[in-house]
DNA sequence: TCTCTAATTTGACACCCATCTATGCAGCAG
DNA sequence: CTGCTGCATAGATGGGTGTCAAATTAGAGA
């Protein structure tokens, strides 16, 4: 379900991914392998309070409504963003974790912590 | 061919990217949904040199001389790589540019700096 | 209960992709 | 030139994916 800290920090440039790494890691950038899942994703993270309706995220696309349900479960289940229902609506945020860790993956080797023990 | 400067740095989470900066995104983080290449771009990030040659790519793999080929052209259209032949071995090395870009578009929106004028 | 709206799920279809085998091309050594 | 090796390309195939229309669930209100 969530994706745990067992590959979380060292950058990829400074020792080589092993399989079972990079089989946890693939996921997450295919869920950004997408232009709508990108623009989703940014709008939800800038959006104003730091989540966003269905419903505002639906008008910006020339897309139908379950298309855009398709790719916020998708996103969902890669642990990128979660989701909670109030009343009518059902409201989006990022999870930061997960960007951060994707960030530090493909950033430069920058003070390489080594795992402790 | 590149992927140009016009989506270079600002995070994903301080602003909405619009659609044409997706489309442009996209497909380099398509290029790394995939646990070969993820591993392929990790192995020759981390060679010694900052290079390495197919013939070295190939010996961790269960996977057929081909294969590893095409996953190599995937990442080196997607400006992840380059590569050079030399006599009888060609060699791939990575671009960090692209690399960081993700970085920074994937980070938290640290020093945020505003379009000048 | 009935109805309206918000959002998801289902099923279908066209397209894309990772992998293989077979073949082709480039360089080195006789 | 001939043969061998490293690597890429071509074609085929099984599985995955983005999209939509139609149906379904969940909540608000009369």
């Amino acid at each position: 379900m969530d994706v745990s800290a067992d590959a979380c920090c060292a950058p990829l440039v400074s020792q080589p991914l092993n399989e079972a790494e990079t089989m946890e890691l693939a996921p997450l950038f295919k869920a950004l392998a997408d232009p709508v899942r990108l623009r989703l994703l940014s709008l939800i993270a800038s959006h104003e309070g730091g989540e966003a309706c269905v419903c505002d995220l639906t008008v910006p696309f020339d897309l139908t409504a379950p298309t855009i349900s398709h790719h916020l479960k998708v996103l969902k289940q890669a642990g990128l963003i979660e989701s909670e229902r109030r009343g009518t609506w059902v409201y989006y945020w990022i999870n930061p974790e997960v960007l951060a860790r994707m960030s530090a993956l493909l950033g430069p080797a920058t003070a390489l912590t080594g795992s402790p023990a």
